[in-house]
DNA sequence: CCATGAACCTGGTCGC
DNA sequence: TGCGACCAGGTTCATG
């Protein structure tokens, strides 16, 4: 479920709510949802610790305790959200009781999505690269940064090490609005489709946080609330289905082992 | 450096 | 209705 715009929207819908509170005990359900540390871990690092902040690093929740990071990524089916007691729901891999009575709760179907504690967000940093929607993602850092690689458009875009928050929708979605065919080598792509491409990343990726994310069959990850970007997919999903530019017959194709949709006419490969 | 496939998990859908 | 195959918004690791 869980693109940048996704869990922008999980963090703007438990920020408030949060923020200068602090967790009093946390039940661990699935042990390996912690990856890197251990109950008792938490229980001796910010169990009534302040948290000061709520953030989002490329898809990463940030839970902030002065410099101290709580970071928990959603993978595919992870679901962050408050319940006011026990709930008896199934798939739930932990939960965090918070000392208003309020419970955290993480569930989580597939047991993909992981908790990670580190003393300050430096290790995130290091290995993520830049953010999309941060005002030094250009149309030049960008055309800079293709040309000195030789990979796959998509397999690229889908690297959160080069540019973090994108993921398989919204790749497709912005390859489709710019004419670039996802096979294309990142080197051999114009310079005005690579103009193209950075502003569909901003505007795409800003309309769907307004929309509250992509909804996909009726996967909701706010108890119940779905995200109203779906309506304005284009591509995704849409393989045997007419392209609104051209009516091309949408296709649908493996690549960088991700199901990947794209137009044939629109979306000529450029080597 | 790059591509591919498997692994990690569960559940929904589709064809027979 | 049942069963197997295949698929899923992510990431990491091994292999060629």
């Amino acid at each position: 479920m869980p693109e940048l715009p996704e869990v922008e929207t999980v963090v703007l819908s438990i920020r408030d709510q949060l923020v200068g509170q602090n967790f009093i005990n946390i039940n661990v359900h699935w042990p390996k949802v912690l990856f890197n540390f251990s109950k008792q871990d938490f229980l001796d690092n910010l169990v009534r610790r302040n948290i000061t902040n709520v953030h989002r690093r490329a898809k990463f929740i940030v839970l902030s305790f002065d410099k101290d990071i709580l970071a928990i990524h959603l993978r595919m089916t992870g679901k962050l959200y408050f319940a006011d007691s026990k709930t008896n729901e199934k798939h739930i891999s932990a939960s965090m009781e918070l000392d208003n009575g309020q419970q955290l709760v993480f569930e989580d179907i597939r047991k993909f999505g992981r908790f990670y504690y580190y003393t300050s967000q430096d290790f995130l940093d290091k290995k993520l690269g830049i953010e999309p929607l941060g005002d030094s993602f250009t149309a030049e850092w960008l055309i800079e940064n293709l040309r000195c690689k030789k990979r796959m458009i998509k397999a690229l875009l889908l690297d959160q090490r080069i540019i973090a928050g994108l993921g398989n929708i919204y790749v497709d979605e912005c390859l489709w609005q710019s004419g670039i065919h996802p096979e294309t080598r990142s080197n051999k792509i114009q310079k005005k489709n690579i103009r193209f491409l950075c502003e569909s990343i901003k505007n795409t990726l800003q309309s769907s946080i307004t929309a509250r994310g992509t909804t996909v069959v009726n996967f909701s990850f706010l108890n119940g609330k779905t995200g109203k970007f779906s309506n304005q997919l284009q591509v995704f999903g849409k393989d045997g289905q007419p392209c609104v530019i051209c009516t091309t017959e949408i296709k649908k194709k493996r690549v960088a082992g991700r199901g990947t949709h794209f137009c044939p006419r629109c979306q000529k490969r450029q080597y």
